[in-house]
DNA sequence: ACCTGAACACCGTTCAAGT
DNA sequence: ACCTGAACACCGTTCAAGT
């Protein structure tokens, strides 16, 4: 079970140093990888302010600077746990559908359910540079786009729009996530301020709970905006 | 020209501490208003990063503990620049405009021209509590489209679909715009594996320039999905 | 009512060294 | 090639005091 500990009694007394008893098993070896796993892991628990360079060397079983001899900086740090979470594995069966509607949307429900899987990434990604995993994403959505017939000379401004509108109601979804009080607080000031906000207060803007069904129909709006006929 | 210096020489040499010479004229005392304005420009010139607790007391020539008594804490500093920074000044003339499209397009690209000239301010704004300026965007909002004959069944889809389109496009552009180097390597990395990325390599999604362009045309794809009938 | 300095418990990163 | 501790120049905020 602890190979590497066997007759740890008395071979050496040289190296029994008083190590905390805190680590169990030995660790494996430093790694890109598992300095990315962990700060995922990190990021998930305590989110973007948890992340600390100190922390997650804890979390390794390793000194603090020797995280630095794998990772540039913490910034760097960042960038990889972004991609990391972003890989998509594409849709069910990878069939030439027809139904490039549907293909579209189930990418970019996929998206936004990556993002929100680790809430801390939504607000990072638009303002990173585009990883690898976040390039084949929109290199798939063109694709679609593409066959669904959106002419070439509109082909940014859809996949932009599509962006801006995943980005934005993830970032917001993540957010308001967070803060359920801060919702009844708002809404509760907005019913105070009923003579001030009637339209909104009226619609119950900020007590709409359905997130995704929200998403996916603003979504439907948009890409009958952007459909060809 | 120093009123309050006058007669400094000799009229009581208690109070003449070696006053470092950094202040010329005596500042106006403490207030949020002062605080908050001095925040805004530290943040213009520094980025969220910059703002920094002892910075802004430096700037106001305050230690900075005295901040304290005028605002609760960083993330109070924060909203309160960003609420500050927000307030609408409606349309050139607030007449009774047929013109709903044109109302809200005017609306929303303000509200994107407000958050550009503090980038900070876009990323930080979904993620916080909607002060008094935003609600009443809002309320604007609302009201507009609740004229122009959107169905109040598909109100908040709407308000929330616009929200999403500005928040995601002002963010993406205000951190861009940060770092045109970050841009074009990663143009330059895609034409290098232009064989992975072959559709968005073709269109130059990387290198469209025109922000303000793709930003309008893809707001008018939106608002067609939107548009009743 | 308003302002202050000292102190606490943190940060990210450089550097010179160790193996 | 990989890891380390000490040190530097910072942080936000609590507290006990000052006026």
């Amino acid at each position: 079970m602890a190979a590497k500990r066997s007759g740890a009694r008395s071979k050496r007394g040289i190296n029994e140093r008083l190590q905390p008893v805190q680590e169990p098993r030995s660790e494996p070896p430093l790694s890109r990888e598992r300095i990315v796993a962990t700060a995922v892991e990190l990021l998930d628990a305590q989110g973007v302010d948890g992340l600390t360079m100190r922390r997650l060397a804890d979390r390794l079983g390793s000194g603090v600077m020797s995280l630095y001899w794998h990772v540039d900086n913490k910034e760097d740090v960042f960038d990889l746990a972004l991609d990391s979470v972003l890989e998509y594995r594409g849709p069910p069966q990878m069939v030439e559908s027809r139904d490039w509607r549907g293909e579209v949307v189930h990418m970019l429900e996929d998206w936004r359910a990556s993002m929100l899987r680790h809430p801390w990434s939504a607000s990072l990604l638009p303002r990173r540079a585009l990883g690898p995993n976040i390039l084949s994403r929109l290199e798939l959505l063109s694709n679609t786009l593409s066959r669904a017939g959106v002419a070439d000379a509109d082909m940014n401004v859809a996949i932009w729009s599509l962006w801006n509108y995943v980005m934005g109601a993830t970032i917001t979804r993540a957010s308001f996530d967070l803060s359920d009080d801060d919702r009844a607080a708002a809404q509760q000031r907005l019913t105070r301020l009923s003579d001030r906000y009637p339209t909104i207060e009226r619609s119950r803007l900020l007590l709409d709970n359905d997130w995704g069904g929200t998403f996916r129909k603003g979504l439907g709006f948009l890409l009958d905006g952007l459909s060809p006929g």
